[in-house]
Order: structure tokens, then C-alpha cells, then sequence
DNA sequence: CATTAAGTTTACATATATGTATACAATACA
DNA sequence: TGTATTGTATACATATATGTAAACTTAATG
């Protein structure tokens, strides 16, 4: 029984890299990180969705959103809530060969 | 003549940490980068705005915007922009203790 | 099981990010 | 200097992110 690498399955499942399906899902696959960056912060800091509601002046039903994905997102939106959480947020972005990396 | 940090220096200038003229230049601040990443990923890859626009299918008034931070960005936009440019962007989120990071 | 708390889903309103087209400003460069 | 290139600003249309309220689904817990 062969065994594969998460890149390999990755490759076979979906599609290599470069064609649209594939491209859809590493889309998809980051903008999801999103969600579960929101709320594995909400979880260490021992939150409900209502009280992070509350804190960021939003009902619980916008968190449960932007923890599934359900919409995009605004940078608006992901610094305000991580610093309601007392978090730091970095981007950083790496070119084919230098390295740019912003805090 | 007495000299600072730059942290002493924003603390002098913009006020402490914690109040809410800080706050909002901190928010502004890490917003900037936005743009900032971009026009410097594009200049990287030694591409006219316009260049770049064609490549994710809008004008260059639009690409202009997205660089001077003229709105709120979504992820989705940031992702299409430097994908185009063949950069990796990466989100990763400190909490105060512990350090939560993904892809 | 019944009850509460926590999270999700839906329908809807409003603000705004994205997109275009055009005019304008700044820069390079002949 | 004039001309072309590049970037910015403005006015406008459209899609959608944010926001609310209420119903619904799951966990948890008595």
C-alpha cells in the first residue's frame, strides 16, 4: 500500500498546482486559515463568540461568520478583532527570491 | 540633548499605549503596510501599476488605491494581488503568552 | 428528559470595497 | 520645452462585508 506526503495527496486529489481547481482550493485553503486563527485566539483567551461580540461591538452571529469563512474579510476587521483578543498580527510576504517581511 | 528610542518617541508623540489616539495609530499604521507590501512586491517584479492591474483584471486607479490605502483592503483582494506577483503571504497571530502561527 | 448556554443559519438593512471611465498631476525623457 | 508614461483623484455603479434580529441546532448540565 503506497503512501503519500500531504503534498503528494495534496497534488492527486486536487489537481496540481497552476490549474484552476487547484488554485481555487490553496485560495480557499488561506482564506480559512483566517477563521481558525479568530478563533482558536478567541478559545485561548477563554471567550464565548458573545463576549468577543461584545467586546468588539458586534453580535455573536458576525463572529460565528468570520470564523467559518462565511464571508470575506476586511484587514479592518482581523486587527480589530486580535486586538480585542490582545494579539499581534503579521504579515509577511516572501518574493520567488528576496524576502520582504513587514511587521 | 537627550535622545530616544523610536518606541520612547511614539510614546512621547502619539501618547501611551492603551489610549485611544495610539490605538488608532497603531491601526493605521500596521493598515499602511498593506500597501506599502504591495507597491514594493509590484516594484519588486518591476511592474507599472497598470501592469499589475491587467494581470488580476482591473485598472490601474484601482491598484493606485489598494497601494495608498485609500480603503479598507479584503483578504480575498490581497491574496489575488500578490499570487499574481508570485509572492507567498503569510498571517501569523503572538499572543501575549503563547505563540499561535500558520501558513 | 428538560433547560440553559453556545454556536449556526437565515433574512434583511446599510456601509463600503471593488470596479470603471475620465480627468488631472507628476515624472521621465526626447 | 513639449510629449509620453506613470500614477493619482473623482464621480459613479455594483457587489459584497458588516451589522442586526430572530429562529434554529448543538452541546453541556440539572
Amino acid at each position: 500500500m503506497k503512501r503519500y506526503t500531504l503534498a503528494e495527496a495534496e497534488d492527486k486529489l486536487i489537481g496540481l498546482k497552476g490549474t484552476t481547481e487547484r488554485d481555487q482550493y490553496e485560495f480557499e485553503l488561506k482564506l480559512e486559515l483566517i477563521g481558525d486563527m479568530i478563533q482558536m485566539a478567541r478559545k485561548e483567551r477563554q471567550l464565548t463568540q458573545e463576549q468577543l461580540g461584545k467586546l468588539i461591538g458586534v453580535k455573536k452571529a458576525q463572529i460565528s461568520r468570520l470564523e467559518n469563512n462565511t464571508s470575506n474579510v476586511t484587514i479592518e476587521t482581523i486587527l480589530k478583532v486580535f486586538n480585542a483578543l490582545d494579539a499581534k498580527v503579521n504579515f509577511n510576504v516572501k518574493m520567488l527570491n528576496k524576502q520582504v517581511s513587514l511587521a
